[in-house]
DNA sequence: GGTATTATTTAGCACTGCTAAACAAACATG
DNA sequence: CATGTTTGTTTAGCAGTGCTAAATAATACC
């Protein structure tokens, strides 16, 4: 029973990756866009809930770690951090050892406001969500799972 | 003929949402930031670059019409086309039918330069994706065409 | 013809991001 | 131990994106 396997190629990619990559990126922009409006309910911007996140679930950073982490250069993340402080979700301690660094860690306030502020964000995404028949939600999962990988190679430029 | 249909019901989704809602929100966060870099080489930022690419594509269109397709609101829209034509790649007509509406195409220079400049903005991107094995590019691509689906239907807020 | 609607611009604001330069503390070294 | 370098952060100033409110202009409607 003889099969005609070099009809399909299984190594030959069914699409250029260029299509793909540009259809990729504009999926983000276009998905950001939509729900950057939601970040105005709770007050904090995208940049600040996500440096908040950084404080919060790790524990006191520098504010050097913290913008390394955040991919910002460190006026940057002054900036960032100064409108946290200003809503006292953050403060600020001086390192006992090198009184060179800043220790930022979240007050209650903080840590409460990030759970909220990130679940209202996200809430629009997730309702759209529900919506999906199994396996769509599955594919959805399995491609962001390789898309994760995928981006996180990105981390080191070419 | 009674069935035990309650143990494994299928509309019953695997994992809550919300955490895929996360995770495609922080994934969309971080594949932008690490693309960011590749605008400045060609000269144009994000918004730029698609505005332009809806010009390009989109033939002539109104200003508001753009702005509407690019999630804007008209003065925002009138800002980002006001730098695009200093750079002289999108020119302006008023409409003769109705002057009231400002008709915008691109220049050769600016078809030209839009080629260029989303082709290098997401070549990074797209070297990552070749590296892919076939079933995990095709998963990916599966999952951006679900993605896209959910999105366009965040268009209308809840 | 007068009023309402529609399209765009102007003005002014907040936020994010950058670089360059200032500053302060810690480290290294001759 | 004094000097010079490195490291962490801030200040200053800029460009870009986004918003709303209000001005302006043209069209549509009654």
């Amino acid at each position: 029973m003889p099969r005609r396997a070099r009809l399909q190629d299984p190594s030959a990619p069914s699409a250029p990756p260029d299509a793909l990559a540009d259809r990729l990126h504009s999926l983000a922009i276009h998905l950001l866009r939509r729900l950057r409006t939601q970040d105005l309910a709770s007050g904090l911007t995208g940049p600040r809930l996500s440096a908040l996140s950084v404080i919060v679930f790790g524990g006191p950073v520098t504010l050097g770690d913290l913008a390394a982490a955040e991919q910002v250069r460190p006026p940057t993340m002054t900036h960032i951090v100064r409108a946290l402080e200003r809503q006292r979700l953050v403060r600020r301690d001086s390192d006992p050892a090198d009184r060179r660094v800043v220790r930022l860690h979240a007050t209650p306030r903080g840590r409460t406001l990030l759970v909220e502020g990130r679940r209202r964000r996200v809430r629009r995404l997730a309702q759209r969500l529900v919506e999906l028949p199994p396996q769509e939600l599955r594919a959805l999962e399995v491609g962001a799972e390789v898309l994760a990988r995928v981006v996180q190679r990105l981390t080191f430029p070419a």
